[in-house]
DNA sequence: AAAATATGTCAAGTATACTTGACATAAGAT
DNA sequence: ATCTTATGTCAAGTATACTTGACATATTTT
């Protein structure tokens, strides 16, 4: 699984920080999904797509 | 959160054990999810999407 | 240049997703 | 009525998501 939220982020131009105290997570945790340590939970996702206003598959190339 | 799994899978008329073993989980995180005992992890939401050919939005129903 | 803000990362702990193995009950088939 | 398949559930273990706290470095602001 990859994900492009640190362009996203960008586009919008809030830092890590921001977007954590906006979906209620530890800035590590957005920093560990944008840098690949792990995947967010599927309630964490979800919050994504909301706050970015897309659907899950802009943010996530899941691939086999 | 809460999910229409059970209905879904029951239109594909497939048990349990056939979902999980198409998906490779096992069959109790299948009736887990069902039965709302947790919700599954993205990369295993993704591939119900993709078994049973539905968005996200389709399957689970966020709320806050 | 100095101060402030943003990012990367580590370690150790907690929470939750998922596993295997087992057993009980329900429903469907012979 | 017996056999088989499907579902629900429990317990104990492993894997991973996420937390807090801390510190180093990079980038931006003054």
């Amino acid at each position: 699984m990859n994900n492009n939220l640190k362009s996203l982020r960008k586009i919008k131009n809030v830092s890590q920080n921001d977007l954590a105290n906006a979906l209620s997570v530890s800035r590590q945790t957005i920093n560990s999904i944008e840098n690949g340590k792990f995947d967010p939970s599927l309630t964490l996702a979800i919050k994504l797509t909301k706050y970015f206003n897309v659907s899950i598959d802009e943010i996530f190339k899941y691939e086999d």
